[in-house]
DNA sequence: CGGCGGTAAAAAGTACGACGTTTACATCAC
DNA sequence: GTGATGTAAACGTCGTACTTTTTACCGCCG
């Protein structure tokens, strides 16, 4: 349950965030600087610190007079990565994925349009090398070893696209993969039409063809989609 | 200079928030806690309560003995909302509003289609309400009304999609909206073209035709990345 | 009996000073 | 020259005192 962070700072805001987004403490609820100072046995000035982070990502609101008062799940910054993880630790983790893959399918088609006409060298050499460690690693239970060539994948794809906005969601593929690969049961070998797909998508974007790679990468993601579909109600 | 926040911790964070994001400090330089305390006028409190928060957006990182560094661009948590105010009031806000219209032609056609499938009655009833307002002030240089529908719209859409992840980007479609109409010399009245579009999608939305909406939608975004492409290098 | 206003208390906001902890950097010994 | 060691600089944590805002309560007046 404890964190075990760097510093006291972190460690309480990961317990706060945490039980905050698993719904322990309902939207409207208060709680008080003195009294979370006292649970966890730390300072008023860390507690202070901590709930400044939380009212930055929209969690909490601090009034004078009330205390910290919990706001709505729907003001929440789901964007910040700190918030997808402590969701994606939490009880609604499926709907949560499924959130996170439907912006996926949207985004990463559009990025693999872009990095077939602005990837350097690097990134399609990088891309290449990733799509065939996945090719490598697709049988004999490496599903491990596969994931991180499947991570290093998109990640070059989104950076390669050359927009920030797109780059940053390299850590959100991150999470929604490892989620897939450690959480939901798989017994066999990934999809073989998926490891085919990669391949193709480094194909397309090497020979810079947008068009290609935007419609391949669409297909992974409906993939990735319908692959929920069967594991989530 | 003075943003006039509520409370001095606001007011700190919001100067140097923009000085970070405007690149008066350049990435790996370094502040002291003391010194910013000393340069405002407030206690060592109150700066490192706005250290933790500007270290929760990745803007900078705090290390023993060497001080407040500033983190690279490519780390900052770009999707906060007070990131992105932040870079739309710099500098570079061309290249900051091309990457958001990249993104929002990348979510926005996705949005709607879901919407399609997903709308309520009311949602329904809001978006006609909407574009019919879009369409009542698109002529007369009425502007400043027509963004007020505009942004509705477009934030009723992401709403109605039902996922929790394109409605958190109504505010960033604000942002650019409202952007575009105030800081981009706009002598004529917006594109007819645009208005129309708009109001074909209300029309596919309340007809549940998400194939349709999800067209129309593309051919807003991909206007609205040409009218970027004629303003900006 | 009900509305209004003033006062008091509760909680966060701010400030300050002290000490602990880590760590970069310089110095010294080998 | 290299490694160990010491030192000081900066953040990290704490406790306390005071301020400010806001709410709630109580008494007064109509």
């Amino acid at each position: 349950m404890t964190t075990e962070g760097r510093g006291l700072h972190t460690r309480v805001l990961d317990a706060l965030g945490l039980a905050i987004t698993a719904g322990e403490y309902p939207a409207g609820s208060v709680v008080r600087t003195d009294e979370v100072a006292q649970r966890f046995d730390v300072s008023r000035t860390v507690v202070r610190e901590v709930v400044r982070v939380l009212e930055s990502m929209h969690l909490v609101e601090s009034r004078r007079r009330v205390g910290v008062t919990v706001r709505p799940a729907e003001e929440w910054n789901v964007y910040d990565p700190r918030v997808i993880r402590w969701r994606l630790a939490g009880a609604d983790r499926p709907r949560q994925l499924r959130s996170l893959t439907v912006l996926r399918s949207a985004v990463e088609p559009v990025a693999a349009g872009l990095a077939a006409r602005n990837a350097t060298p690097e990134q399609c050499a990088a891309l290449t090398e990733q799509a065939l460690g996945m090719v490598a690693t697709s049988r004999g239970r490496r599903l491990e070893e596969y994931l991180v060539h499947d991570i290093a994948f998109h990640r070059v794809v989104l950076n390669a696209s050359g927009n920030e906005m797109f780059a940053r969601l390299g850590d959100v593929v991150a999470e929604i993969l490892t989620g897939r690969t450690r959480h939901q049961v798989m017994f066999d070998d990934p999809d073989p039409a998926a490891v085919t797909l990669h391949v193709g998508v480094a194909e397309a974007v090497r020979e810079g063809d947008a068009a290609r790679a935007e419609e391949l990468t669409r297909e992974i993601a409906v993939g990735a989609l319908q692959e929920l579909d069967v594991l989530a109600p």
